[in-house]
DNA sequence: AAGAGGCCCTGATAGC
DNA sequence: TGCTATCAGGGCCTCT
């Protein structure tokens, strides 16, 4: 589910259930994700109210009381699923009966009163980690470029991390260090409506092209949240609700099929860069 | 120091 | 139908 967007509409399809609410306990199924679950979670959690939710990149972040944090990174794969009680299956564990809810791979849950939040993960690419304090949060997440929705993300900032690269622009947008935020999908995205071609390296760039690579990545990414986040394989929000920016894809998963623009009868492309498709109309894109 | 590629893992789908 | 191969919204680590 995992890149800028669909990590702010779960944040947003969560917010209202959790805010002000107390974890009871969490349940650990398997600590084996990216990296090792923290084996004292469970009381790091336990009674802990939650403040507030936000978003930086593509990791969602709970406060919780005292000023500790807690980062989710959903990976390739990671989905949360918000279980009301009245939804109970008489199973052995606390599952609670839903059909969005996957019978493999609920790594987390995390009990509440009323309701449970389940972090599922089949791929076990998405990790967790807890922060004891506002600087250790910073200081992990300040290795991190600014995401384009940020209000501190400047031009001239990005401008002067592009201009010199001797790589890619598709991989220049990929670069979590450069701008964060953007994955594979919103990569090829951006691009089209820039009009660039992805495999320019960056230090090719004319000043109007990375200026449109500013403009757009922020309207293409606000578009795609206003649609609800891009529902190609199973995404959906916290209470399964699918999203619908895949039906306005420009380029992809488009391939061989016509370009969008007007006046163009190009079919789009698809090609690797890094081993990752990307897709492209070559006629539109310089 | 920066860039390219391998790798972690499971499941869906395509192709034979 | 049933096998195998390929491909997925990511990012860390290693090698050059």
């Amino acid at each position: 589910m995992p890149e800028l967007p669909e990590v702010e509409i779960v944040k947003q399809s969560l917010e209202k259930s959790v805010k002000y609410k107390r974890i009871l306990t969490i349940i650990i199924n398997n600590r084996n994700l990216r990296f090792k679950v923290d084996k004292f979670l469970q009381n790091k959690l336990k009674n802990k109210k939650i403040i507030s939710l936000y978003r930086k990149a593509k990791y969602l972040i709970l406060e919780l009381e005292n000023k500790k944090f807690l980062a989710i990174h959903f990976g390739m794969s990671g989905t949360l699923h918000l279980l009301r009680q009245g939804m109970k299956n008489n199973t052995n564990l606390s599952f609670y009966k839903d059909k969005n809810l996957p019978s493999k791979h609920n790594h987390l849950i995390f009990v509440f009163d009323q309701f449970e939040i389940i972090y599922n993960d089949p791929r076990r690419f998405g990790f967790i980690k807890f922060f004891e304090n506002n600087i250790s949060l910073k200081n992990y997440l300040s290795s991190y470029a600014l995401d384009p929705l940020d209000i501190n993300f400047k031009f001239t900032d990005f401008q002067k991390k592009i201009e010199k690269r001797n790589k890619n622009i598709k991989n220049i947008l990929l670069d979590q260090k450069i701008v964060s935020g953007i994955g594979n999908i919103y990569a090829s995205e951006i691009l089209f409506s820039s009009k660039i071609n992805p495999l320019i390296l960056g230090k090719k760039l004319k000043l109007y092209q990375i200026k449109n690579l500013y403009k757009y990545s922020k309207i293409v990414l606000k578009n795609a949240i206003l649609k609800g986040g891009s529902s190609i394989r199973d995404f959906k929000n916290v209470v399964g609700k699918k999203g619908l920016f895949q039906k306005e894809f420009k380029v992809y998963h488009r391939q061989n099929e016509t370009c969008n623009n007007k006046k163009c009868n190009y079919k789009i492309k698809k090609i690797l860069i890094s081993n990752r498709s990307t897709f492209y109309c070559k006629n539109c894109q310089k």
